[in-house]
RNA sequence: GCGGGCGUCGUAUAAUGGCUAAUAUGUCUGCCUUCCAAGCAAACGAUGAGAGUUCGAUUCUCUCCGCCCGCACCA
C-alpha cells in the first residue's frame, strides 16, 4: 500500500469503503481517476445533505425557486460565460525539468500584452524573444489544456453540433432567469436554486472526493437589486454560517477568507470562500460570490434579450445583481464525514464512531432482538421492526453476532439509536435504547420510540 | 502531464521464480450467548489489466489502469 501521510483521511477512505459509503469509480476495471461511486449508505448520506440544503434554502423560504436545468447546453452558453476562453489553460513546458507553465502568466511577466492572443501568436512570441521558464530553460511550444469535457450533440460531429458537459451549475440558472420572470415575476431579491452534476477535466483529482472530475454542485442565484448587494451580501455570509452549523460542522473548524483582487474569478468583484480544517488541511468547502450583472449582460449581449428587470408599479429598470453561493455536495460530505470520525474507548477497546447528526445518519435506528435463537424475542423484534421502519424508513434490521458486536457495527456506520427487544420487553413492551456517543441505555415504551 | 514511491482476500498486514499464497479481522452458515467486537465448528474471499522472458511469473521486463508524495493546475 503506497505512503499516506494522513492517517485520518486513511482510516476514513477504508471505512467509507468497508461499511459501503464511497467506492473507487469503474474499480472492478481497475478505477477511473476523479471518479467516485456511492454505495447504499452513501447515497443516503449523500441524499440527506442535499435535502437538507433544498429544505433550508428552498422550502422553508419565500423568496427562492428551484430549478433543474439541462446539463447539455447550447454552446453559446458556454461562448457568452466566457468558460470557452477562460477554461482553456496555455501551457508550456520547461524542456529540460519538464514543469508546466501557464504560457500567458510567463509572457505577462516579461511584459507583453497577451490578452486575445492565439496560441501560434504565443508561441511566436516565446522564440522570437527568447522567453525562457523559470528555470532558465526553453519552452515547447504552447498547447492547450481544456477543462470542459467536450462532446458532440446530434449525428453529426462538427463545429456546429460541439456541446460540453457543464464546468459549472449557474449558467442552468441564469438561461432560466428569464423563463421565470415570465412564470412567477417574483419581487426583489429572489433567488432560483440548483442541484446538479458538473464536470471538469482537472488536471489532477486529488484527496478523495475532494477533488474529482464529475461533482455535484448546489448553487443559487440570488439577484438584487445592484444598489443592495453589500446588504444581501453579508446576509448571505450568516446564512452560510447556519449551513455548517446545520451540517455539524464545528463553528472553529470553518473559515471566512476574502478573496483578493487577482484570484477572484473573471467575473465576480467580491468573494468569499468558506473554507474548513480538513484532515488534508484548511482547503475550500463552498464560495460566495458577488457576480455583479456579468453574467446576465452577457446573455443580453449575446442571445439579444432583454434582461430588465421593472419594479412592479414603478417605470425604474435595470438588470439585477447576483449574489452566488455555490455550494460542493462532496466537499460538504466529506467535511460531516471528517467531523464525525470518532474514536473513543469503551471497556479498554478502541471504538470507531461517526457522530452523524441525527437528520444526516443514512441509518436512524438498528432493531436488534437481543438473542437470536430465541424465536419470541426474534418475533418480537421484527414486530418492532416493522413499526419503526414505517414510521421513520431508514432503519435497519441487525441480528448478526452479539450484542456488542452490533454496536459496534452501528457505530461506524453512524446510527444514533439501537433498539433492543429482551425478555422483559414481551411482558412489559419496553425495549432498551442504546445512545451511540455516550453508551448510554434506557428504557422505553414501544409507542413511544 | 513531469519526477519519485507503490499496487497481494472487503479491510489491515505476511511470504515466494516451483508444494494448496499465510495471519488477523470481516462476510456467511450452524451451535452457543439475558446488553458493548466472548466461545466452538465449517465455508467464502486476493497477487490491478494485458503482453513478454522462462519448462514454470504474484515475484523479472514492458505497456496500460489506478493509488500516494512533490511540481504545476485548481473561476
Amino acid at each position: 500500500m503506497a505512503e499516506n501521510k494522513n492517517e485520518k483521511m486513511e482510516a476514513i477512505v477504508s471505512l467509507a469503503k468497508r461499511r459501503g459509503f464511497i467506492y473507487q469509480g469503474s474499480e472492478v476495471y481497475g478505477g477511473l481517476s476523479g471518479t467516485w461511486d456511492y454505495g447504499p449508505l452513501g447515497v443516503t448520506l449523500k441524499r440527506n445533505i442535499m435535502n437538507l440544503w433544498w429544505k433550508m434554502f428552498v422550502e422553508d423560504r419565500e423568496d427562492m425557486y428551484g430549478v433543474d436545468a439541462a446539463i447539455l447546453m447550447n454552446q453559446k452558453v458556454w461562448q457568452a460565460s466566457g468558460h470557452v476562453d477562460t477554461f482553456t489553460d496555455p501551457l508550456v513546458e520547461d524542456l529540460v525539468t519538464h514543469r508546466r507553465f501557464r504560457a500567458d502568466h510567463l509572457l505577462k511577466d516579461a511584459g507583453f500584452v497577451v490578452d486575445g492572443l492565439s496560441l501560434d501568436d504565443m508561441t511566436r512570441l516565446i522564440v522570437d524573444n527568447s522567453v525562457l521558464s523559470p528555470d532558465k530553460n526553453e519552452l515547447s511550444s504552447v498547447r492547450t489544456f481544456n477543462m470542459m469535457f467536450k462532446t458532440n450533440v446530434g449525428p453529426v460531429d462538427d463545429e456546429s453540433s460541439v456541446s460540453y458537459l457543464r464546468p459549472e451549475t449557474a449558467q442552468g440558472i441564469f438561461t432560466n432567469y428569464k423563463n421565470v420572470l415570465d412564470s412567477f415575476y417574483p419581487d426583489l431579491p429572489f433567488g432560483l436554486a440548483q442541484q446538479g452534476k458538473a464536470f471538469r477535466n482537472e488536471i489532477s483529482p486529488r484527496d478523495f472526493i475532494f477533488r474529482s472530475r464529475e461533482f455535484e454542485q448546489m448553487e443559487i442565484e440570488y439577484f438584487v437589486n445592484p444598489a443592495d448587494w453589500e446588504v444581501e451580501f453579508e446576509k448571505w455570509v450568516g446564512l452560510v454560517h447556519q449551513w455548517t452549523d446545520a451540517l455539524g460542522l464545528p463553528a472553529e473548524n470553518v473559515h471566512e477568507l476574502e478573496v483578493e483582487g487577482a484570484d477572484r474569478a473573471h467575473y465576480s468583484k467580491r468573494t468569499i470562500d468558506f473554507e474548513f480544517d480538513f484532515p488534508i488541511g484548511r482547503e475550500e468547502l463552498l464560495g460566495l460570490a458577488y457576480r455583479t450583472d456579468f453574467d446576465l449582460m452577457n446573455i443580453q449581449n449575446a442571445a439579444g434579450k432583454n434582461m430588465d428587470y421593472t419594479v412592479k408599479g414603478t417605470n425604474t429598470k435595470f438588470v439585477p445583481h447576483v449574489i452566488e453561493p455555490s455550494f460542493g455536495v462532496e466537499r460538504a460530505l466529506m467535511a460531516v464525514l471528517s467531523s464525525a470520525y470518532t474514536e473513543d474507548e469503551v471497556n479498554g477497546e478502541k471504538r470507531i464512531f461517526l457522530k452523524l447528526s441525527e437528520h444526516l445518519a443514512p441509518v436512524k435506528y438498528a432493531v436488534s432482538p437481543l438473542l437470536k435463537n430465541k424465536p419470541e424475542l426474534v418475533a418480537k423484534a421484527r414486530e418492532v421492526y416493522a413499526i419503526l421502519k414505517k414510521k421513520h424508513g431508514a432503519v435497519m434490521w441487525d441480528d448478526n453476532g452479539n450484542i456488542g458486536k452490533r454496536y459496534r457495527r452501528q457505530d461506524e456506520i453512524g446510527t444514533p439509536y439501537c433498539v433492543v427487544v429482551d425478555f422483559d420487553t414481551l411482558e412489559d413492551s419496553m425495549v432498551t435504547i442504546r445512545d451511540r456517543d455516550t453508551t448510554e441505555q434506557h428504557r422505553t415504551l414501544i409507542e413511544e420510540l
